[in-house]
DNA sequence: CCTTATTATCGTATATTTACGATTATTAGG
DNA sequence: CCTAATAATCGTAAATATACGATAATAAGG
């Protein structure tokens, strides 16, 4: 190694942006999870209804049951949600993990 | 207004998440812009070849012209890009404002 | 002008997403 | 057990996304 000091002409990267392979991907699928509108309106309403059930969703939702139904099980496929059994009703929480994990990536990202 | 403590049952939202309308839907379109894989491997080019031409992109991704053509599209009407006409090639850059934007409300959200 | 380089657009095929009604589990209560 | 409540799944239709080769558009160089 040399103690010349290295020079770039280009721009300097704002990031590492050192991702790859499967966190990447996952990266990506959270991305696309919350990339429709129904999605991102059951995400918000979460934040104020965490825990809540599913029927209280297909309410505020202008969709017919079994959409939401298939919006909910996205959501959990991509991470953004968790949902649990509660009698006959399911209760969906916030995937507060996954969340910060997204969060922090964004952040570090771009 | 009285001078009792307001107390709540249900589990304190994380933030305000005061999204409506045109801003949301903003939000929402940046997701799906990057929720793609070809789609986040060109801006994940970008952070260090930020203003290279188009060419250079097709170059990296194992699809044809056409295909990364379309998704450049994309990620101009989602708002991740901006494109200048460089004499008879087309310089790509990272639309840094809107970028910012997303990590700003990503970071106030959830 | 003609040619080359570069990129966009067109037409199209295939796959995926989104939406719905209908049906099928599953649980709780009587 | 039967019924009601709740939610998931099935089958399917329509829309959108993704990919490609072929073609068109644009700019630069000779």
């Amino acid at each position: 190694m040399t103690a010349t000091t290295k020079t770039f002409s280009h721009s300097e990267p704002c990031c590492t942006l050192d991702l790859t392979g499967p966190e990447q991907r996952r990266l990506v699928t959270m991305f696309n999870g919350l990339g429709n509108p129904s999605r991102f309106e059951i995400m918000k309403y979460l934040v104020t209804h965490n825990g809540c059930i599913t029927g209280e969703i297909v309410d505020i939702l202008p969709q017919a049951q079994a959409t939401v139904s298939q919006h909910l099980k996205v959501l959990e496929k991509t991470g953004w949600i968790i949902r649990s059994t509660k009698g006959a009703a399911t209760s969906v929480c916030l995937h507060e993990a996954n969340i910060n994990w997204f969060k922090e990536k964004v952040g570090e990202v771009f």
